[in-house]
DNA sequence: CTGAAAGCGCTTACAG
DNA sequence: CTGAAAGCGCTTACAG
């Protein structure tokens, strides 16, 4: 058992109100006083109990954080930035991970209650909709990630739709007329964002659509590839959705002894730190994932403390002032889309 | 702000005492009672204030877990692991990453005061010595890959010792002699202990000990391979102690024209999902990380709810029966190191 | 500059 | 089966 504040107070002959003023420095407080007190502190090493503070102050210094159930390095490195700017802030983080049904989710929501001043919700399964009935305007919220048209939170979310656009007019660029796109898991917003801007991209040049099944696994990108290479008319170029899959891909090209980007030009997105490093180097849309997470820490915070000192945040205040932030990408040549033919690591070339 | 327990007192007609009684399965209720307070409760979306009922109960129903500055999927998977126990126990993770310096990680341990019911500390960097002086043993704790030796406390961690072990004796077993190791980060348990592993299973081989530095990222694998390539004698065999050394090294071995495994023979350690889908597909030590996680809160939760029954568990109760348990690793073999020469990826081979 | 006391929202003996 | 009351460890007006 820790010491308590009334242990402290008895130990420097001083009542406990005393004491969580220096603890808070609130209040004044004679300079001699403080310093005995704060030399009692360290020497019962003294943590003020996170629970009573959040009782009577009615804040908890931490933030929930609902992910979905996520692989690989988006989840370590979302978290890596959500958590340092929280941390910088004075705030722990709580999460909940791996959230694919709705009903868990809920019932995340619900436990959260009284255990967080905010939250962060990733939910590219679920519409802003269909998270309402669970969040609550009272409650600082942003949702990342997420179709959130509509809805009265914040909302920061990866210029997909642009990243994708910016592939096909690459590989469009580069002489491709025959573009097949490997998809993202159904429903999942991320994965219907990059779809849209395939269309759309593909559209304007007036080339063919041509779009197979995948869930961002490299299991699902090497299926995937499969399919495409049984095609009686193969395509000139493949986008995958995200890197994994273009690796999963890129094994089943080279496994069918199909040259790459000779025969058929590959690009990916996310631009996960292995994409460099395969080969041929994966030409890819890069996302800053880190900086997302902070990104949106820092909004809720703000929105946090904006609603403390009653100023209108549009951070769920129900203001209907809602912001909306789009993160935007940029797209890494490299040799597998058979631009930068011959170039090594060294000659990533860089295209906001 | 959302409801009290006594605003649901004042609608059902009962005491708060009552409702709390419903609320925890507690004490007796009149079956009649009961459903009305369940109904009051469901129509004012009633749910307990967390930490009024911590401060009470003297429990937070949520654990600490401490995660040291990781990338990729590691980090995924271990939380991956330990969220999903932990819900499933009806319990909250409160997570902290990035801690290099120990300063930063005192720091957080104290904030937690009062806010966690248990630890879970994951610390490749420091050993259980120099964490003790912020770790209680009043408060439950279980070391997570960490070199825990003389500690009171639990720990669990992988047989990194054992699996490259195995892996040395693979490759020597298929003729290789001149088997070099990019090695971790220095201070690093699990990079040590794998450096162990293979300095002792090279030692009784009687071959040629033959390291060279690294820092478990793919850059650092492809600055190894470098250094590797430009000596007079090359290794016949190299061995990555993490699967991103190991895919940084094969863009370097590629780059310079050398055949894998043809001259040199490969092997990673981890077996991340991406290592079945490169050429060659990477011979690499598995290591089940989600299980990893679900076994360390598994055993932490069983920990707190001994503590809470006053029965000895060895987790951080001082009496230093501390447990420590080892997960073991399986050497995947595929066709990098020359093995399975040829083989698909159907032709995994796994090798307990 | 300092202290006594109320109150945050719960749970839990203790009575009845 | 149910309720009144104390108490968990803090913070914060309110007095002095």
């Amino acid at each position: 058992m820790s010491a308590t504040i009334k242990e402290v107070a008895r130990a420097a002959g001083v009542s406990v109100a005393t004491v969580s003023r220096v603890l808070n420095d609130s209040g004044p407080v004679r300079e001699e006083t403080r310093q005995r007190i704060r030399a009692v502190v360290d020497r019962l090493r003294y943590v003020p109990h996170g629970a009573a503070r959040s009782l009577t102050t009615n804040s908890t210094s931490t933030v929930g954080v609902l992910l979905p159930d996520i692989h690989g390095e988006f989840f370590s490195e979302v978290i890596r930035g959500l958590d340092a700017t929280a941390r910088r802030g004075g705030y722990h983080v709580l999460v909940s991970s791996a959230h694919s049904e709705p009903g868990e989710m809920s019932a995340v929501l619900r436990a959260l209650r009284g255990r967080v001043d905010g939250l962060i919700v990733m939910s590219p399964h679920l519409g802003a909709e269909a998270l309402q009935a669970d969040l609550s305007e009272s409650l600082p919220t942003l949702l990342l990630n997420c179709r959130a048209d509509g809805s009265p939170f914040a909302s920061i979310e990866v210029d997909n739709y642009g990243g994708a656009r910016a592939m096909v007019r690459h590989l469009a660029g580069l002489g491709h007329r025959r573009i097949a796109l490997i998809q993202g898991p159904a429903h999942n917003y991320d994965a219907e964002e990059r779809l849209r801007g395939y269309r759309d991209a593909m559209r304007a040049l007036g080339a063919p659509e041509f779009t197979v099944e995948g869930d961002f696994s490299e299991e699902g990108g090497y299926r995937a590839a499969r399919q495409l290479l049984a095609l009686a008319e193969r395509p000139s170029a493949i986008f995958a959705v995200n890197d994994s899959m273009a690796i999963g891909c890129l094994f089943a090209l080279r496994e069918a002894g199909v040259a790459v980007p000779e025969e058929i030009a590959l690009g990916g997105f996310d631009d996960i730190p292995i994409a460099r490093f395969i080969t041929p180097p994966l030409t890819s849309v890069s996302v800053s994932i880190a900086e997302l997470g902070e990104l949106a820490m820092a909004r809720l915070l703000a929105g946090i403390e904006g609603g403390r000192n009653g100023v209108i945040s549009g951070i769920g205040e129900g203001n209907g002032e809602q912001r909306r932030e789009t993160l935007p990408t940029r797209l890494v040549v490299r040799a597998s889309c058979g631009a930068a033919l011959g170039g090594t690591r060294k000659g990533d070339m860089a295209l906001s």
